[in-house]
This record gives structure tokens, sequence and C-alpha cells, in this order.
DNA sequence: ACCTATTTATAAGG
DNA sequence: TCCTTATAAATAGGT
């Protein structure tokens, strides 16, 4: 029988292959070709290789020995400068600092209060102190000035004579209403004065005279 | 001039090359080889390849079209599905919490004192509005009971031979220091107490007699 | 680097 | 994808 020639290889022009299906034939061709020289240069010569391909179709192929990974990272830490310590920990650092910022936000809003509180504390104690030292006669009587006591014993005076007044308009009214004669008799024992000034010179805070 | 005929090409065993020199143009030849079919299959078939090689001595040759890094990351991200979205959370919240940790003791610890601090506040402030209810007697007179009127009059009466009892000592101190008889020459007006009981009845605070 | 004989890779077709 | 065939391309060894 008649053998039917072939065409032979034909020299082609290095350009992108239109024809999908002819594409396809040539890439796979091609492909294992490039692999197959690889793999004959890593035995040749004892070289570490690896080849990564990325099809049109996105597919992925790859050729490596002894292993792709491992020529891929040694070929990313001999390009990449990888990250002194002090690069990283600056960027640790900064990432750091944006997810605490709304934390500090909160303290320092909290100290702001804070420190509002505590003045309030202190001008309610400033004021109870000031108070205080106004009502010098608060303090024990043995401590008093002279010019202090004079005060005082005016002071009485005209208190008395204000309360004597007071007390007559208010009995006065009392007259119009019979239940209110029973207030009227006093209860002097709710009131606790000392007798003699030696007794108890405290006229102070929380002990129910003044 | 007759020309030598030389032997052509030989076929060779796939085995490693133990003759450095030989080894070397070898490596050169395929290599380039290499390289320039990867080249070629780019262009025919619009893929996209990375080649790396790392040569015994230690160096290395790339080859890559658009780009080695480029390839290589997508070669990367493909192969390391790596950290979802849900795991690199998990690992930036465990980070943060450890961060934060220091943080949030401190917030802490702010609140509380805060929370003291305004209790403090508060109960300076309920001291102040129960000594004013104790001193009822501060509030306008007018304003006062039966009962609160008889027990100021009692109290004053009391109040009155304290009073009259611890000048007759102070001045009995006072004749031994004659300096001070000067004081004791009252000054009256420094404290102010209304004529009458109608014209002023605020005995309250800030109006200067208690 | 270059040459050349030869091996090897591969285009085209089935 | 594999086989075949004819031929283009790669390259071992020498210069």
């Amino acid at each position: 029988m008649a053998k039917k020639p072939s065409m032979g290889r034909q020299k082609i022009k290095i350009a992108k292959i239109e024809i999908k299906n002819h594409l396809q034939v040539t890439f796979s061709k091609r492909r294992s070709g490039l692999f197959k020289k690889a793999s004959e240069l890593c035995t040749l010569c004892g070289v570490e290789i690896a080849i990564i391909v990325f099809s049109p179709a996105g597919k992925v192929f790859s050729f490596g020995h002894p292993g792709v990974d491992s020529i891929v990272d040694r070929f990313m830490i001999t390009r990449n400068p990888p990250l002194t310590p002090s690069q990283t920990l600056h960027l640790v650092e900064a990432h750091r600092n944006a997810s605490v910022r709304e934390l500090n936000l909160q303290l320092t809003q909290v100290l702001n209060e804070l420190e509002a509180e505590k003045t309030r504390g202190d001008v309610l104690d400033n004021m109870r102190k000031a108070s205080r030292s106004q009502h010098w006669w608060e303090a024990p009587i043995d401590e008093l000035g002279l010019n202090e006591v004079e005060q005082l014993r005016d002071s009485m005076e005209e208190l008395k004579k204000i309360v004597t007044s007071q007390t007559r308009k208010l009995m006065a009214e009392a007259a119009h209403t019979p239940p209110f004669f029973d207030q009227f008799e006093c209860k002097p024992g709710q009131v606790h004065v000392p007798s003699t000034a030696s007794e108890d010179h405290s006229f102070g805070y929380g002990h129910g005279f003044f």
C-alpha cells in the first residue's frame, strides 16, 4: 500500500495561536516538553527547579524538584527582604493601635468623668469645711475668743427678741386652732443642752443643738 | 580545505554530569533553551509562566511572564487557600484580646474609681442636705412650727446661761492679760441681726447670723 | 562563542 | 489524548 506522505513538521511563527483547538494541542505538547526539559536539567546538573504555569482557562500546572513550595519559599526569602523584627513590630503596633483606639477613647472619657467627679466631691467637701468655719460657734466654746463670745451673746439677745415675738404671734394663731395646743406644750427634752459648759463643749455638727 | 567531520550530537544518558566544566556548559545551554521554550509557550498560548532555578552554586535564575512575583503570589493564594476570613478574624481577635487585656484592666480600675468618687460626692451631698434639714432653724422663722419655736426658745435660754458663764470665765482670764481688754470691748456691728422678725426672717445659710 | 552532526521536540493529520 | 511522519529546533562535543 502506498504510504501517505505527511507534511512533516512545519515551521511556525512564534505568535499567538488563534485556533482554539490547535492552541490547546500545542499547549499540551509544549508544556510536557518544557517539564521534561526541566526534569532533565535537574538530573543532569543537580539543580532545583520550579515551574508554574497558568493556562488561559485559569488552570494551574506546576513542576518542581524537589518541590514547588520549597523552591518558591526560598525564592521569596531571597527576594523579599523578609521584614526585620523592628518592621514587624511596627506593623503589629500599628494594627494594635488601630484596634485599641476605640478603647483608649473610652478610657479618656471615663478619666474625664472621674476628674469631674473628684472635683465635685472636693467642692462639696470644701463647702462643708467652709460652712463649718463660718459656723465657728459650733466649735467647743472654750476655744472661742472674747470677741466671738461677745458677738454670740449679742446675737443671743437679738435672737431672743425675735423668738419671743415670733412665739407671741404663733400663740395668737394657735388660739384659733385648739388641736395645736398640745404641740404648744413643749417637749424640752427633744433638744439636748448641756447644763454646764464644762460638761460638753461641743455645739458642733451631729450634737443636735445647732 | 578539508573539513573535519564532527562527531555531531551524541546521545547522552540523563544522569548527573560529573565533569564540572561539562556540567556548567550543559547547564547554561539547557537553561537558556528552557527559558526560550517557556517564552515561546507564553507567546503561542498566551499563558503565564514562572520558572525559578537554583544553580548548584546557589545562584538564582528566574524567568517570568508577566513577572515571577505576580505568578508566585497567585500560586501561593490558590495553593494555600489559607486562612478563611473566619480564621483570620479569629487570629486577629486573639491577638487583639491579648494586646488589649492590659487596657481593659486599666479601664475597669478607673471605672471603679469613678464609682467610688460618685458615691463620695453623693454622700457629701446627702450630708449637706441632711445637715441643712437638721438645721431647720436656719429656715425662715415664719416657716417654723410652734413646737420648733418652743425648742428654739428653750435652747436659747440654755445657751444664754452657757454664754454668760463662759463670758465670765473669759473676763476673769482677761483680767490677767490687759492687752486683750480692747478686744473685750466688743464690735457689735460685725454680726448682723435684724431688729425685727418681720424685717428679715432668714436665719439661713449665708446671711451672717448663724 | 561558534560549528556541525545528530538527537530530540513537535506540527499536522488521523 | 495517542500514534505517525516529516521536519524544525535543540544541543553534545569539538574547535
